[in-house]
DNA sequence: CCGCATCCTTACCGATACTG
DNA sequence: CAGTATCGGTAAGGATGCGG
């Protein structure tokens, strides 16, 4: 694996390097999400709104100008009596959602092994407690 | 695409839906980056911070031990003079490492052109600051 | 060498209120 | 309906120092 094109001093991945940069624009809580809605095809603001539970009005619309920044979402307002706005996903977007698959189904087939993994672990900690702690 | 097998109101993205769960896993500055370089074999503690430009000592630690919590990085400790640790991906760990190297590739293919984008957006703001849409 | 504990500053993000 | 603006709590995370 070569990790990064932009390596200049033996760091496999130095600060500015590409992986680093695409890290930085999808390693928050909506981005992802967002991107894999609109991959159906166009959604309405609140529509995103309802699908997606828990997000705030202030962080979609956040995130969905910071996609529209950087090319990932277009914007489209239609002057309908209460205004329209739709959002869908660029041809961009979609190459950067569709590396995002492998990553949902990895989810559902393995999250389980990962919960009891972590449920085994913070049980040997409670059984152990001399070994860091308390004591 | 069906999105999430626990949906249980209508919504896409299920607040405990799996791919929320992995998603809260993975979307942070670091792991993605450590699970990269431990793809490519085992690796001590300072070998890793080495490698991770920017990285502190306390978010190596902290990320890795919540890896190994998880099951996807294994820890040995050898009981050398100065006390010697490998980091190791898990075959677990090794399946998540797989579905992000499309995102990798992604990165090193298309970054560029996000930040085109983001450099125009962020131009033409500043040109025409009444603007707001484009109807 | 490995890693935990503490302090402290920052930024994230939810709640609320208000505009077009 | 589709946002923006502001406030404030909280948690992430860097810096430093200590311990095994």
């Amino acid at each position: 694996m070569h990790h990064c094109a932009t390596d200049q001093d033996g760091n496999a991945y130095a600060s500015g390097c590409p992986t680093r940069q695409a890290l930085d624009r999808i390693a928050d809580k909506w981005t992802v999400l967002i991107l894999g809605l609109l991959e159906g095809g166009p959604m309405r603001f609140n529509q995103l709104r309802r699908e997606i539970e828990g997000i705030s009005q202030k962080m979609l619309s956040q995130t969905l100008k910071s996609l529209e920044r950087d090319g990932l979402v277009s914007r489209k307002v239609f002057a309908t009596v209460p205004v329209t706005v739709e959002y869908a996903i660029t041809p961009l977007g979609a190459t950067l959602a569709e590396t995002l698959v492998p990553l949902r189904v990895w989810a559902e087939t393995h999250i389980a092994q990962v919960l009891e993994s972590r449920a085994a672990y913070d049980r040997d900690e409670s059984d152990a407690p001399a070994r860091l702690d308390v004591a």
